[in-house]
DNA sequence: ACAATAACTTTCCATCTCGGAAAGTTATAT
DNA sequence: ATATAACTTTCCGAGATGGAAAGTTATTGT
């Protein structure tokens, strides 16, 4: 895949899914990712923290009842690179999608 | 992923794409498709057996020159999958698509 | 008839990724 | 002071992936 624009750290079913689900919800908290996706809390942390590494997502922290959560949402490079990866996608299944 | 639209063996992006030329094109030689991908023989031959192995594909022989050549298709079962994965990704990327 | 070649397939290996479980952190509630 | 919430990191084991090299089988060239 020369072609640059499929990307590999937004591929990863989970990390698809996280992508696509920030995409429409601006912000979004930890636990309801993690539900969404039906998987544990490492597993989830894990994830984020590679699209972390990457300047896709951003995290916010807000109290809920005294106890500190994060939020999540895309940063302009990460919307521009789903954006691009979901065209991708499109061209690869042209016709189809 | 419970819900079991999302196909793991389609989803690897070169599968993927294998997938995607298959199910336009009908017939497509080994080569074709390797140069497509730009992969070696030896993988492209392992993604190939895959998709045989749980009947996505089939190959048909044919000679060109006298040697034998390689023509891979989509059995109904494989288009099927493929249509329901695509689908699926829709699903997921819901509002970009 | 025999070596060379085409067209793959398998094996060998080294790396990467992924996931769950358990342990670790840090701040707050009791 | 201790327990608890909300994650994060570490540990470990399984599976995927890719390239290179070796192995197959049939066919062509001499």
């Amino acid at each position: 895949m020369e072609n640059s624009k499929f990307d590999n750290i937004i591929h990863a079913p989970n990390r698809l899914q996280i992508c696509a689900l920030l995409s429409s919800l601006e912000q979004v908290e930890f636990r309801v990712i993690r539900d969404e996706l039906g998987v544990s809390d490492s597993v989830l942390s894990k994830h984020i923290k590679q699209l972390e590494d990457v300047c896709y997502i951003k995290q916010k922290k807000s109290k809920v009842n005294g106890r500190e959560r994060r939020w999540f949402h895309l940063t302009t490079k990460g919307r521009r690179a789903f954006e691009l990866h979901v065209e991708e996608l499109k061209r690869i299944v042209r016709g189809l999608l």
